[in-house]
DNA sequence: ATGATCTCCTGAGCGC
DNA sequence: TGCGCTCAGGAGATCA
């Protein structure tokens, strides 16, 4: 499942062979996706790659054609993925678009269709994270910002690190870890969270998707990057999907629970 | 207003 | 062997 860290490999890698190529066709399944596009993704034929911005989850393709620019957003949702193709390769299921550049292709497949892909009209902004906050390895998410949302908060720890409006990026599988690694109890309301624990937790967000991006990213069953090589971090996890194992730290069994009816694995001996 | 729950979707894994 | 059930979760919509 994309979070920040699977993105930003997704975005590295795009950018590589695809920034100053001008976009010679367009080729979509017609399925709909998560969220409808603005303009028909086809619009973008003729136009040129000037860059690949990420924000949290969401990747932003800027686009140039004689003077005018346009954006197409694009989200992986759970099993989105981005992959470099020749024009021979067969076309797998749930393939939604290719993009035909001179050389090779971009595919973007999503099998199960919770992303999305949106194409903007010339000249308007992407407003696809309108309601979100910061991006957690921006400078724009500092402590001071991290601390008064978090004390605002009533809701469980591990809820609040999910919810993209109070900082973006964070999905399942970091929140898990940046609260074991901070040792805080996701059970615990955001606002309770000691205040020792304030700066740690901060620190644990940000070090833990560094460290993802270092590794490519967590592959568990679909994720894989632009060339379809598997993220490495997973087996760096101390507690995601680990219900069961030993806690590196204190040998007591991780436990999984469900909040918001999402897996939470964390041990309730050392996160408090 | 805020937090909790539901919904979308397909494929993998499991039990009978 | 094969069918049907459950589960995975990002995020917008809806409910409490």
């Amino acid at each position: 499942m994309p979070e920040l860290p699977e993105v930003e490999t997704v975005r590295r890698g795009l950018a590589t062979r695809l920034v100053g190529r001008a976009i010679q066709g367009v080729s979509t399944s017609g399925v709909a996706l998560r969220k409808p596009t603005v303009c028909a993704l086809e619009d973008m034929e003729g136009w040129v790659v000037t860059g690949l911005r990420r924000h949290a989850k969401i990747l932003f393709l800027d686009l140039e054609r004689e003077g005018q620019t346009r954006v197409l957003s694009a989200h992986l949702g759970m099993t989105g993925t981005f992959r470099f193709a020749e024009s021979g390769d067969p076309v797998l299921p749930h393939t939604h678009m290719t993009l035909h550049v001179e050389g090779f292709e971009v595919r973007f497949r999503d099998p199960r269709r919770f992303g999305w892909l949106t194409l903007y009209p010339v000249g308007e902004a992407a407003t696809d994270a309108a309601g979100y906050g910061p991006d957690c390895l921006s400078d724009a998410f500092t402590q001071e910002h991290f601390r008064t949302q978090l004390t605002g908060s009533k809701a469980p720890v591990k809820a609040f690190l999910l919810d993209q409006a109070k900082q973006a990026g964070i999905g399942n599988i970091y929140a898990c870890e940046a609260l074991y690694r901070a040792r805080v109890s996701p059970r615990r309301k955001a606002c309770n969270v000691p205040a020792g624990k304030v700066e740690p937790l901060y620190h644990a967000i940000r070090d833990v998707l560094q460290e993802s991006i270092d590794m490519g990213g967590t592959t568990l069953n679909d994720y894989v990057d632009t060339l379809g090589d598997p993220g490495t971090f997973i087996d760096w996890l101390d507690v995601f999907q680990r219900e069961g194992q030993p806690c590196q730290g204190c040998q007591a069994t991780v436990k999984r629970i469900v909040q918001s009816g999402r897996s939470t694995f964390y041990c309730s001996n050392c996160q408090r």
